[in-house]
RNA sequence: GUGGCCGUAGCUCAGCUUGGUUAGAGCACCUGGUUGUGGUCCAGGAUGUCGCGGGUUCGAAUCCCGUCGGUCACCCCA
């Protein structure tokens, strides 16, 4: 074989595929439960979007984006996030009012692949658009904690933080910005060259956070609207029982974000990226990409951290209730019949797609990790079927119209 | 973009320090023991450009140089 995936992508293959399967229902599941309909986009964008949409001055913009020219000489860029293109979708959508959009899919970031970084990577996350209501906040912080909660996740911490608006936040990066010249002869020589330009993301720096223990917190210089809508997310938050930590150090890296900023994180996860989903409030990206001031808030979750996390293999879930095993070449056109039967009848079975031996049927059916048989012979001529249980060796003869609850009850 | 570690059978790896007969193991796979019974057990079977290129040497998986790939970390983020 002389191909093998571009650096940073994988093959997705059972039997781990069937955990990403089995995530990405639940996804979908809780999404439409919460009121969040389904948008799709395209993967690649006017490299604009991002550009404006992300920030000129971010790391995404500046070192990471998938950007190439096409034949008519446009510039494009395959996405490196999801939130300013389904915000450009919906500017283009004319929708007036309030609007809940879940999305799914792979973001593309030209970075060096580690444990939980990838190039090409997958996440699924919500917008809740045109709404400023702190309500909205909790509920996109609410349902991301769920998604980890139903996937029986086991171990996350939600990271809070406020980091004011356009009308609080010059004063705090002002009184960060002067308590970081103080320290200057602590500082890493990265974080003294991004104190000149972003002063916020030097406390993201794993080298200096140590020396700013005490650092200005964004939380005491925020305006009366911004507290108050910081202490409604958190009032609301405590009402339906999602647990958080208050985090003043936490920054996130694109530069949409205004109040709200949340993470969370995969405690006892060994590999550097334990930030399994992260989000906040965007209320001026809508005027950044050109459109009336739509405020809004969302989230992402990365779901290859979450199951590399999780720690799951997919191993041990069986794909198949039934194998249907035929004794005899005769009969596999009656097989064939009763096969179609089960499936439509909500069981998931299967045969072989060619006639072998009973025991090459049954290294099959074993191969499938089935959990249960059932032997299609000479029984068949007065309706009966032998079933055998594959875990527990049991094997019964019941009538062919039992099989298919014999099936179901033998997950 | 910077740095550490690793490339030997389909997979996981041993062998390399101290160069020398046919390069090994486990798992997986195939056949049989069981002509209607898998997984377990027993017997047998197939499997390699030792990542690639060059150098040193009588001789290189083993030593040296280069290169490509993987991996982890920094940075940043999901």
């Amino acid at each position: 074989m002389n191909f093998t995936p571009p650096k940073g992508t994988d093959d997705i293959f059972p039997p781990t595929s069937r955990a990403w399967r089995r995530t990405l229902i639940i996804w979908e599941n809780l999404a439409e439960r919460y009121g969040y309909d389904l948008v799709m986009g395209p993967i690649f964008e006017s490299t604009d979007v991002f550009a404006r949409g992300v920030g000129e001055s971010t790391e995404v913009v500046q070192k990471q984006m998938y950007t190439f020219e096409d034949k008519g000489g446009r510039s494009l860029t395959l996405r490196p996030e999801g939130t300013a293109s389904v915000v450009r979708a919906f500017l283009g959508s004319g929708v007036q009012g309030e609007m809940k959009l879940a999305y799914s899919g792979p973001m593309f970031r030209y970075e060096r692949p580690q444990a939980g970084r990838r190039r090409q990577f997958y996440q699924t996350g919500v917008e809740y658009l045109a709404t400023a209501a702190p309500d909205a906040d909790a509920e996109v912080i609410e349902i991301g904690y769920r998604f980890l909660e139903e996937l029986g996740f086991p171990a996350v911490e939600v990271a809070l933080n406020s980091i004011g608006d356009a009308a609080c936040r010059p004063a705090y990066v002002e009184a960060l910005r002067i308590y970081l010249n103080e320290k200057r002869e602590l500082l890493c020589d990265e974080s003294l060259a991004t104190l000149e330009t972003n002063p916020l993301r030097v406390l993201d720096c794993k080298v200096c956070a140590p020396h700013l223990i005490d650092s200005p917190k964004a939380v005491d210089y925020l305006c009366g609207e911004c507290a108050s809508h910081f202490a409604s997310i958190r009032e609301r938050l405590d009402g339906v029982g999602v647990p958080y930590r208050l985090e003043p150090r936490l920054v996130r890296g694109l530069d949409y974000y205004t109040r709200t900023a949340f993470e969370y994180i995969a405690t006892g996860f060994d590999a550097a990226q334990n930030a399994v989903g992260g989000g906040g409030r965007y209320d001026g990206l809508a005027e950044t990409l050109g459109g009336p001031a739509v405020p809004g808030v969302g989230l992402a979750m990365g779901i290859d951290r979450i199951l590399l996390a999780a720690g799951q293999t997919g191993a041990d879930i069986a794909p198949l209730d039934l194998f249907v095993v035929v004794a005899s070449p005769e009969l596999r056109e009656r097989a064939a019949g009763f096969l179609s039967d089960l499936r439509r009848a909500g069981v998931r079975a299967d045969m072989t797609p060619d006639q072998r031996s009973v025991k090459a049927q049954f290294r099959a059916a074993n191969r499938r990790k089935a959990t249960g048989a059932a032997i299609i012979g000479d029984e068949w001529n007065s309706s009966r079927v032998v079933v055998r249980n594959l875990t527990t060796s049991i094997q019964e003869l019941i009538s062919v119209e039992e099989v298919a609850e014999w099936a179901k009850n033998n997950r």
